[in-house]
DNA sequence: AACTTTATTAAAAATTTATTTAACACTTTT
DNA sequence: AAAAGTGTTAAATAAATTTTTAATAAAGTT
């Protein structure tokens, strides 16, 4: 191999491991972060390929290519006369951070704002109560002036959301800052 | 216990639920993660009252409640006349989620543009070796060029962080919009 | 329709991570 | 200065997760 080509790919590992290694952010298997890595300087890849280039099995490739395909970080891609299915690492981040954060922020609103709304509502049945005593009462007032204030920060988190999923969000911070 | 005592634990109990529920997004052990979410309804704890509440060891607790001090969702409170440390959970969520996504974006853009920098050097070198096979060269080109492409977003990144850090991002998206 | 090839699922093994028990070190109090 | 109380570190255990081997299913080819 020649002096080029392996300076060529030392200076690919650099990358590749600083991105596998700051992929636990995204909550993945060392696994898959390396396998994205990888696939991040490939067009794309064969699960054979995959188990070749890091020397794991097959299943292994499979799930983790399949997490994160569910975290939108590779697509399936279509390759005309070829049996085996082939996959491509999105290698455009702005869409992964969307994907990613929009769909763990959603969730995250979704079901603490359910939570929410049904603790708040029990609340309110406390401090009704004629059975409860005044301290009672007043705990609970405490929590439900708690909760909506909490509140706030979720509906936030859903508008941040839509104005990420919209584009809007870059009107105000640009992909590419004029100066 | 009284009927509304009761209702009230019960109410608590679901919110510290999804609260627990949804912080594996945090990256945070299940302990760390029911820990926070028991403490958001106190107003301070001891590490004993801690592990009375969960039912867990003490060891267990004081290495939960710092990975909370780290990622800022939990701070050492003084409270004068006691020799045992007290902690309290940060209730304003505008402030933990400013605190965690800063660290963690701040880093990764961090760790990425450092590896890129030096890989897109090395680029350069193969470049203009004059060693180089065509072939080599264009490939190294290309490589250059998908790095170059994404510094727009660590660079998108970074500026994301400030105006978070700077508050500015509330201007463009309001805690509690007017309409 | 049988045979290949490929991908996925299931069960087992291995690794990693979390938690606990036990020991240690530091403070404060007496 | 000794003793008690509190928190942290270390080693061991337990639990969960990841990975692999093996088996099955699905799809395509001859």
């Amino acid at each position: 191999m020649s002096e080029s080509t392996e300076r060529l790919e030392e200076a690919k590992d650099k990358v590749i491991g600083t991105i596998a290694e700051t992929m636990d952010l995204y909550g993945v298997t060392p696994a898959a972060a390396n396998l994205y890595a990888t696939m991040y300087f490939k067009d794309q890849m064969t699960l054979d390929e995959m188990r070749t280039e890091l020397g794991m099995s097959k299943p292994s490739m499979s799930t983790s290519v399949r997490r994160l395909q569910e975290i939108k970080m590779v697509k399936k891609t279509f390759t005309r006369g070829s049996r085996k299915h082939t996959y491509a690492a999105e290698k455009n981040f702005f869409r992964s951070f969307m994907a990613f954060y929009c769909q763990m922020w959603e969730r995250e609103a979704k079901m603490n704002m359910e939570a929410i709304e049904e603790a708040q509502e029990d609340f309110i049945e406390v401090i009704k109560d004629s059975k409860s005593t005044p301290e009672i009462v007043a705990e609970a007032k405490t929590y439900y002036d708690q909760l909506e204030e909490s509140k706030t920060y979720y509906r936030w988190l859903e508008d941040l959301v839509e104005s990420i999923r919209s584009g809007k969000i870059f009107e105000f911070l640009p992909k590419d800052p004029k100066n």
